[in-house]
DNA sequence: CTGTTAGCGCCTTCAA
DNA sequence: TTGAAGGCGCTAACAG
């Protein structure tokens, strides 16, 4: 992109050959003599010469990029989605063009605008915007994958199965005895915090019809999971279960259980969502969201559609998978994966 | 990218102007009248043009992108070196080109090369691949900062400093009166594990020159760390303090010594580097590098450098800082960060 | 098998 | 203040 670099004219003219030519050799067309081919090779070779990506995507309207667009969210999922996107992306020859988008729905209108010219195609990743934002923001003719998005948008989407996820945790604890199930709520903006707690509550009335089910708000962040405890001994709320909204809470949770001389899981089992690292290394029960190859099938699938196959608005779910540790006792027989 | 999207010259005919002049609206340029400005801007508007960013990169010779080429390192790592990239280069109107680079060095030149044409800039992470071979892969007219890799290339660089990070570590440890170090490695081909372990041999030899100081090779891994003990023990030696060359084989080192029924950290301290979310929650000793600065940095010093200012071959360093926790004892007097 | 020639979409002198 | 025209580097017909 700079001043020096050999352009394809320098080859064609040092190779004394015509740029169609080199153009010919550099894209292994065929037709073109073994000698010309050799020559024009060398050429390119001592002069350092590398095709310039800018205009070559301009000529043939392909980029070969796709362009991200990410909430500022935690490092574990930041770095397992983009990990599960490149590892796709690099196998199929194409690039990441990265953006991160705060909240602010003009900022990602903004962020979505400057990709255009230098995408094929773009993954949106924003549970906290609304639909019609969204709507506004993306390009009509721009091929988009939102990922855990508000639904609603006629977009090709992917999602992780929240509501089946704590499901699974619901029934796992049921399956336990236990019957005085409390909810950790995450903020209520965010459409996976809502899809968990609604989750929550059908599962409840699905397997607990008898009880009536507690939810406490909290933010995602640790602290609120601490406070969901204080909030509960402070009413005097009976519960023998928490299934937190995330992995985060859950660690608030059982570090304010423990310090009030709670056991744990004995009196009140714990339960998180998302199974970053520091929950194995703390031994809670989770659900684990694969965040990685949810990353590797949203690309997978725009680019299937880039190159001709059709990119279907229709939304498809990942599944969970619960993983049990010491924060729920004991191996429960029959209760598998998914409700 | 697609077909659909109107381009300058939609939007020149329909406010029966010339494209300059869209052009000039567009930029903010001077010397446009009023009212052509109005009537471009509502024809621009109600068509959503957006300006085609490669076309104009092509113009320009400019893309406003800069490439990143990282290995494919741990997420903690990953997650905050791209956070720092990603809000400094959001500040400044740039965008982000990843790509990652597996520990090949052809693939690695590859994927330098494939980005020619479509960043302004480059920065190169590459603490496994020697300096010819980063010398080779980059073009000598591409812009770019190394950071953390193999130093003798004539390129800005920028490091975080391991030896004062470790010697912070050793002499912590040296203040409490423990002699008998060990220090668990990285992989030797490791750029990072490699000053770190000489660093550890030069405090050593500075900070308790009677003693003859160990190393054990590691690899990065937990497992190595409980691998180190073990081999420690197997023989036989002597130790009250373990310097793990990073948290997670430092972590490995702690589950292995309390497994062992070794009292953490009366008997033996240990200390880690990185500091890691994991580090937090055990108490670990650790040297917090401080990844997000440091990739902050390297776009802050490489955009200054696009835009007029020089980029100078030199190397950088970024201060580490020792973050006592439970794993080494009581408050010491005078072991600040530095040695 | 090879060269000529239009663009891709935009920016920018140079004239008017 | 505005328009016409050339060019950024490359690809893809279309002729030879």
């Amino acid at each position: 992109m700079r001043q020096g670099s050999a352009t394809i004219r320098d080859v064609a003219r040092e190779a004394a050959v015509s740029v169609a030519s080199v153009s010919r050799v550099m894209n292994g067309h065929v037709s073109v003599h073994p000698e010309t081919r050799a020559r024009i090779m060398a050429v390119a070779q001592s002069l350092g010469y590398v095709p310039h990506a800018g205009a070559r995507s301009l000529s043939l309207s392909r980029s070969h990029a796709i362009g991200v667009v990410l909430p500022d969210l935690h490092g574990e999922f930041f770095s397992e989605i983009v990990r599960g996107m490149d590892r796709e992306v690099t196998a199929r020859g194409y690039h990441l063009l990265l953006s991160n988008m705060h909240a602010d729905a003009v900022l990602a209108a903004q962020a979505v605008r400057s990709m255009r010219g230098r995408v094929d195609g773009m993954i949106v990743m924003a549970p906290q915007l609304d639909t019609q934002a969204l709507d506004e923001a993306l390009p009509p003719d721009m091929p988009a994958m939102l990922v855990n998005s508000s639904p609603g948008v006629a977009r090709a989407a992917l999602r992780i199965d929240n509501a089946a996820g704590i499901a699974a945790s619901v029934a796992h604890l049921v399956a336990q005895g236990r019957r005085a199930l409390v909810h950790v709520s995450g903020p209520p903006a965010n459409i996976d915090a809502e899809e968990r707690r609604r989750g929550f509550l059908d599962a409840m009335a699905r397997l607990a019809p008898e009880v009536e089910p507690v939810v406490i708000a909290g933010d995602f962040h640790e602290e609120s999971g601490g406070a969901a405890v204080a909030m509960l001994r402070a009413r005097g709320i009976a519960c023998d279960g928490i299934v937190a909204a995330n992995d985060m809470m859950a660690l608030g949770v059982m570090a304010a259980l423990r310090a009030a001389g709670v056991d744990v899981p004995g009196a009140v089992a714990v339960t998180g969502f998302d199974d970053i690292p520091l929950a194995r290394y703390l031994g809670l029960t989770t659900i684990r969201a694969p965040m990685a190859e949810m990353g590797a099938r949203a690309v997978a699938r725009l680019i299937d559609a880039l190159e001709g196959g059709e990119l279907r608005a229709e939304e498809e779910t990942i599944a969970t998978e619960l993983v049990i540790r010491s924060t729920t006792p004991g191996s429960v027989i029959g209760s598998g994966g998914s409700v």
